[in-house]
DNA sequence: TGTTTGGTTCTGAAGTAAACGAACTAAATT
DNA sequence: AATTTAGTTCGTTTACTTCAGAACCAAACA
């Protein structure tokens, strides 16, 4: 049987190795990903502000800010007990889901940009004589569109995919 | 028909615009995500040293740098003519490809993360008399190791599709 | 051999961002 | 009414980033 202590210990070890990788993979400050990496090891019984001040060794005020900062962006949330003035803050029940939206919207925005540099192409293309260059660059906008479509799609079909497991275990 | 002088206009005018998005989607210095856009609407021709300082307005040492970081990571190369100094840079040929490789390199990361993360979830539900909560926090990370997994799955399907694409281009 | 070309390297200055402390507030408690 | 609780807001500090300027270097040229 493991104690409670040990576990808390394997906790915040694991808020310093994983908290890095949030940072560079969702872009959040050092501190908001160890937040959202202690939330995610604590669960949906969530923990309260003072818990992460104090567990977390960070001032009020950058606990207050950083939560602030992942409610507004969806990542987070919380949720009270009648006859209790804490909040209990957790991560959002769906993140997955908001997750895989984020990721969406960043291949669609990809994909006007590709566009933008497609229609650019194809201009220069027709402007002078058509040298070997300009056409194959064409080719390659062609095709990388072709695989950011194909990226969405698969995106699209994998929250789909998510969306019914998650009704079916409900 | 449309002159020589704006194209070049429209070109420098998708550097600002586009250069925004790298700059966030790749964790790329303003600079950096201006020389990628401008030599991605350059193509295969390639941009030397000498006209990234013109027409981006930066110094030497600074494109000097900013070229260095986008080789060390592989967005860029360059070649070379015979009885010609300049180094010619170009997008990396197959930046589709190296571009999924670091997707997939990232869900691998996400998915031992949240191996760990069950392997601590599951720890905890042997701790002490399992209450729901942990219950549900074990079976919330086997569900997301799927997803990725899924994931992982969809962008290697992806990359060998794109890879017999382009050979049957060549 | 000295000079030009095509860069690189090393400071340093300006700007940016993360976290803090202190003062503040609104609701509940005594 | 005064105090405690649970947080927020604001201004500041500290660390880090980005870019530029100047000095430097190696290869080619004259």
């Amino acid at each position: 049987m493991i104690t409670e202590e040990e576990l808390i210990k394997e906790k915040l070890a694991l808020v310093e190795e994983l908290g890095v990788h949030f940072e560079c993979s969702d872009n959040l400050t050092p501190l908001a990903s160890r937040i959202v990496v202690y939330l995610i090891l604590t669960g949906i019984k969530g923990a309260t502000f003072e818990e992460l001040v104090e567990k977390l060794e960070a001032s009020k005020s950058s606990i207050s800010t950083n939560l602030q900062l992942l409610q507004s962006n969806g990542r987070i949330t919380y949720y009270t007990k009648s006859g209790d003035r804490k909040r209990y803050f957790k991560i959002t029940p769906d993140h997955i889901i908001s997750r895989l939206d984020e990721k969406i919207d960043l291949w669609k925005k990809e994909m006007k940009n590709h566009q933008k540099i497609l229609a650019y192409n194809q201009k220069v293309l027709q402007s002078k004589h058509a040298n070997e260059g300009n056409h194959l660059n064409v080719q390659f906008s062609e095709q990388y569109i072709e695989f950011i479509n194909k990226m969405i799609i698969n995106l699209t079909q994998l929250k789909q995919n998510i969306l019914t497991i998650t009704n079916q275990n409900q």
